[in-house]
Order: structure tokens, then C-alpha cells, then sequence
DNA sequence: ATATTTCTGGAAGTTACGTCA
DNA sequence: TGTGACGTAACTTCCAGAAAT
């Protein structure tokens, strides 16, 4: 069904630059014998070459005995990139829609049945969830964007209906005392809860009492900008 | 049963290649 | 034709949990 490796590898040059940019095959670095590889990163401290050594060691028994060959460095140890077909990049996105890790079993299944190595599937599953972790992140972000700008806005809202009413209390404070309280529906913007200005044993309890403070009082509500939490905003006046 | 070492696999970050505008 | 941006395969490093000693 899929070409193997080596025949991907051989039609990279000649494929379709309709293709999409998304399928790739690598031939890795990974690819040379350790030998070569040693030759390949000379910068490499001693230490970490025999570590390096041992990995491939471990790891040969999970590759294909044909691999040594066609290792994707050049002479001057530069890295080959090639594509994933069509059809192999369609395999691993419904696998991964499956499940997001595999254990051995599954990759060794994968790589058998896609004619890549092991290791070419498990690197693809990684970068698989990096990318797709960084996309959620990136609609979180936007989301949180939205949240705050929306907050923001409230907020500016509320204040200026502090000052309104700081002014009318100035100016006419009878008025003022006798006003029905402001109808506003607030949410903590931490715990969702809604507080109803109208009636003070509403869904966010007031731990402060049923006194609660007046508008002019100077709490440390809308009326100082800060954030809201597990606060009403719009409160009833004192009557004294 | 507990402590230590080794192994294993994933996340995060980086590098480098191939493609396209 | 050269170049920069972009997507992504492959790589390195670090870490946590499991397995072995």
C-alpha cells in the first residue's frame, strides 16, 4: 500500500509542488551508525558522544535492519528533509485523532504499516502535540484577550456610574437616599458567581454583612478600579 | 520495606531543511 | 535569482515516574 522509506526518499525531488507543504520524511542525522555520527558532531563532549553511543544502541533494536544505509546526512553532515506522502500524513493525524500517545506496540504498528521507522513516528506524534498544544494556547490567549476586554469595559462602566452617583449624593442627597437601588446584575469575574445589586442574599453572599457599604464609602470595589471578587458593586445606601 | 540507580517516554526548546511569495 | 518567512522533521536537554538493584 505506502512506498516504502527509501522510495519516498527517492521521489522527494520529483514530487508535486502542488503537494502540501505538510508532508514530510526526514532522513535524520539519527539515521548515520554511531560511528559516522561521532565523525558528524565533533563538538560533542566525550561523555555525551558515549551517552549518544548507547542510545543508539538501545534504539537500533526498535529500527529496521535496512537503516544504516540510508542515514539523510550528507558528506558534510548537513540534515535531509523530506516529505510525508499524502496518505501518510492522513494515517497519522486519524491515529493520533485516536490517541494523542502510543506505546510501543502502536508505534511499531504505525511505523510498520506507513514504512517509516519507529522513531520518525514517535518524533512526528511529538511535534504532533507540541503543535497542537501551541494552537490551544494560542485560542486560550485570544479568549483571555477577550475576557479582559470585555472586564475592562465593565469596569469603566461601573465607575463612571460611581461617579454619577457620588455626584448626586453631593448634590441632592435626599435624592439620593431615597433612589431605588441600581439594577445592575453583576458576575465576579474569578468565581462566575452573579450578584444582584437589589438583593443582598443573592448567589455571591456577602461575607461582609448585611450592612454593606455605601457607594460613596470608599471600598475597595469598582469605585477604586480594582478587580471584583465575591464583592457586589452596585450596593444599597446606607439609610441612617 | 526502603533507598538508590537505571531506564523510559514526554515536554519544551532548538536547529535546520524545504517551500513559497 | 536571491531572500526572508514559514512549516515542520529531527534533535537536545531536562524531568518525572516506573522498574530494577
Amino acid at each position: 500500500m505506502m512506498e516504502r522509506a527509501e522510495d519516498l526518499r527517492l521521489s522527494l525531488s520529483l514530487s508535486s509542488p502542488l503537494a502540501p507543504r505538510t508532508h514530510h520524511v526526514a532522513a535524520m542525522l539519527f539515521h548515520s551508525p554511531p560511528e559516522k555520527r561521532f565523525l558528524e558532531m565533533p563538538l560533542l563532549p566525550a561523555a555525551k558522544r558515549s551517552e549518544v553511543a548507547a542510545a543508539d544502541e538501545e534504539r537500533a533494536g526498535l529500527r529496521g535492519g535496512s537503516d544504516e544505509e540510508d542515514g539523510g546526512c550528507g558528506i558534510d553532515g548537513s540534515r535531509k528533509k523530506l516529505r510525508l506522502s499524502k496518505d501518510q500524513s492522513a494515517v497519522l493525524e486519524d491515529s493520533f485523532r485516536e490517541h494523542p500517545t502510543l506505546n510501543p506496540r502502536q508505534k511499531a504498528a504505525l511505523a510498520q504499516q506507513l514504512g517509516l521507522r519507529p522513531r520518525q513516528v514517535e518524533v512526528w506524534f511529538q511535534n504532533r502535540r507540541a503543535r497542537t498544544k501551541l494552537k490551544q494556547t494560542e485560542v486560550d490567549c485570544e479568549f483571555l484577550k477577550r475576557c479582559c476586554e470585555t472586564l475592562t469595559e465593565e469596569n469603566r462602566r461601573l465607575q463612571k456610574e460611581v461617579q454619577e452617583l457620588r455626584a448626586l449624593k453631593l448634590v441632592s442627597p435626599h435624592l439620593y437616599m431615597n433612589m431605588s437601588p441600581p439594577t445592575t446584575l453583576t458576575m465576579c469575574p474569578s468565581c462566575e458567581r452573579v450578584s444582584n445589586a437589589n438583593n443582598s442574599s443573592s448567589a455571591a453572599p456577602d461575607r461582609r454583612g448585611a450592612g454593606g457599604v455605601t457607594a460613596a464609602g470608599g471600598n475597595d470595589t469598582a469605585a477604586d478600579g480594582g478587580i471584583l471578587c465575591h464583592r457586589p458593586i452596585a450596593v444599597r445606601p446606607q439609610q441612617s
